[in-house]
DNA sequence: TTGATATAGTTACATTCGTAACCATTATTT
DNA sequence: AAATAATGGTTACGAATGTAACTATATCAA
């Protein structure tokens, strides 16, 4: 049991930190590249490894707010990267569908990001970086 | 070398979750009982924890950006707890200090972030507690 | 010295975000 | 069937954010 704070090991700020660091060396290309916020790209992300799912799938996927998901829905729909398809079962729902073009930009995206996974790899070696993600993806249950 | 694309085993993602995950937990207490931002939060511990430092000290100390401090630490100075004193021989520059009521919140949350540390390494077990520290701290190189 | 440059910190502005309220539609209850 | 509740999704509004411009002071160079 710790009796001491001590802000630099604590692990809400080691996160986040960490977090940040990774993010945003991979942020930086969406973002100069495409100018996409981080909604964007893991909109456009799922909808590219999932296909045609609804906003509320989107929303399950990826923890994203539902006003986040609805506003990045809007932004790639207005670069013509994706369309919605009203469902005629139930008319409150759109199965929303990456066009062409916004297949092509996940895939460069996939290609950038793969190539960045890479270079994190590297950086910390196999052993280490199949751990993390084994810590992270424990943590999901927290 | 991976050549697929899988968002959910992607490192950002899988961090910027878990960060969130983590953060949270304790983001709730600081924000319900005390009606604070995450920033003022890292303000007031880094000052409880180094006692006095200046505006630019703290930036370094926390990695926020300088306006989220400046207004992080007129906040914490509204509810009196910190005074400024100017610096004689720079007069740029303001020595932050925590008032007694500032150090009272601060050893106050200072004992929620023990227990809520406490209660994460109860969850992964302090092995991987440790190993996933260890990981993190290594990731701020990368 | 004085002019140029750098640093500490704040502020204006535009953007982003989250909460809550809000439509529209569907499901459930009575 | 009418009334009520629940769901999918958008929007209004206030709070938080980042960029860039700004003020004031200090440092450096000529």
């Amino acid at each position: 049991m710790k009796t001491e704070f001590d802000l630099h090991s604590f692990l809400p700020f080691l996160m986040h930190h960490a977090s940040e660091k990774v993010s945003f060396g991979f942020r930086d290309i969406y973002r100069d590249q495409y100018r996409m916020t981080r909604s964007e790209w893991r909109v456009l992300a799922t909808l590219g490894q999932y296909g045609a799912l609804t906003a509320t799938e989107i929303v399950t996927h990826t923890g994203l707010h539902k006003t986040k998901v609805s506003r990045a829905v809007f932004s790639i729909e207005q670069r013509r990267w994706l369309k919605r398809h009203q469902d005629e079962q139930d008319r409150r729902i759109q199965r929303l569908e990456l066009t062409s073009q916004g297949q092509s930009a996940f895939a460069s995206l996939c290609k950038a990001g793969i190539t960045y996974d890479q270079k994190v790899r590297d950086f910390l070696g196999e052993d280490d970086f199949s751990r993390l993600s084994a810590l992270l993806t424990k943590l999901n249950d927290l």
